[in-house]
DNA sequence: TTGACAAGTAAGGAGTCCTAACTTAGGATT
DNA sequence: AATCCTAAGTTAGGACTCCTTACTTGTCAA
């Protein structure tokens, strides 16, 4: 044991400097989408409509206002724009006739491939991180929003953690401690998803806050 | 060595799945600071403007643009409105007529306090993670940010691994293996800071380039 | 059938962000 | 000293973001 030095005495505590680091990539996401989506002829909010639409093959404009943490009118503003420019149409919902089903076009479908990688400038600034780094941070971020998710912070996501088919450390092996009884299968925290096709949210957050203790390391 | 199961087939590579969640705690940053400046009258970019002038004590206009990576006109707008709400004093710079020196007033210094806590969302999130987690998260996300400063992606801070004073793995000692050279004490991956007062850019970057190379772990 | 509630659009207003066009000051060159 | 270039900042104007409030239309149950 060695005793209190210079730096442990005059520091911001960890969490608080964590904190400013995301607001600092928050800072630069903002920035980039601004720049990636305005050579594109798009705006921010128009491609990660773009994108979003793209993921989940349509959906309702309140989804998307859930999902984008904004509210409808503001979905409803962009999404008239993306209408006219063609590359989104407007279907009625067969089972609610109030609700509108909002799908891509061919082009759109074009545009919201190319959106989807305005994010690549971070995913390769993420290879600066060893391999065992990143995986013990992709599990943290996973604890982080999953906590932010149950304080109503952040959208939902179809996250593994939050999903009936997950069982968290069932198995005793290093490497892949989770279960997933959908595809059967173990799985290890660098295989964790945010987003899965097959995810049911899990009526009791149990298998979630089993994650949030007993996760390695 | 075990063989590649369902989900090492089956997954968006890791990185891509760091960047993606990256990108959601972006919108939580989005949402909760337009709903924390909203409810003290403030907008989000007056309440970052407040909480830089704090930290820093006082700068240019031009400093705040490039801090917060947008252009002059934009700070200007915002700073127009903080001079009319009696937050901020616009000071001629001694040195240089042409410049602007911006200070807090009083009350200025009250609300920067107040919206300085805007991240404690986040903080408390963090808390959610071990303090081993925390550290290499830490170490992680600076290694990010160093390598979006070096590509020009993000705006430039003033973080030991960045910085002339900074000795990177100058000490054996597992827990604190890099050296200050301006305090002269030990620091470990847990201590390192984003945004030093002493803090010397270094001419050619080779203190960051070895802290990307051999930081552990 | 009527009345409450949900989905969506429309209208209006504050803020964010940009580029382009000034204004004024500093510094170098003649 | 006169001139020209560059830097700091403001103003003007436009697109987009985001909100709340106020409809419109459709669902569903009493």
């Amino acid at each position: 044991m060695s005793g209190k030095s210079f730096f442990d005495v005059h520091s911001e505590p960890l969490e608080r400097r964590i904190a400013t680091a995301l607001a600092k990539v928050g800072t630069a996401l903002k920035h980039q989408s601004l720049q990636a989506a305005g050579e594109r002829g798009l705006s921010p909010l128009q491609a990660q409509i773009l994108v979003q639409l793209h993921l989940s093959g349509g959906e309702r404009p309140s989804d998307l206002a859930d999902r984008l943490a904004v509210r409808l009118p503001t979905i409803s503003d962009s999404v008239r724009v993306l209408v006219d420019k063609g590359l989104v149409d407007r279907q009625r919902d067969a089972d609610d006739a109030r609700a509108t089903r909002l799908v891509l076009t061919e082009a759109g479908r074009t545009e919201a491939r190319r959106a989807a990688g305005f994010s690549d400038f971070l995913a390769s600034a993420v290879e600066a991180m060893s391999a065992p780094e990143q995986e013990v941070f992709l599990n943290g971020m996973l604890k982080m929003i999953r906590t932010l998710e149950e304080r109503g912070q952040i959208p939902l996501s179809s996250m593994c953690v939050s999903c009936t088919h997950f069982r968290p450390n069932a198995h005793p092996r290093e490497d892949r401690p989770h279960h997933c009884a959908f595809v059967d299968a173990p799985l290890g925290a660098r295989h964790l998803r945010l987003e899965c096709h097959e995810h049911e949210a899990a009526a009791a957050p149990q298998a979630a806050a089993q994650f949030l203790r007993f996760s390695r390391p």
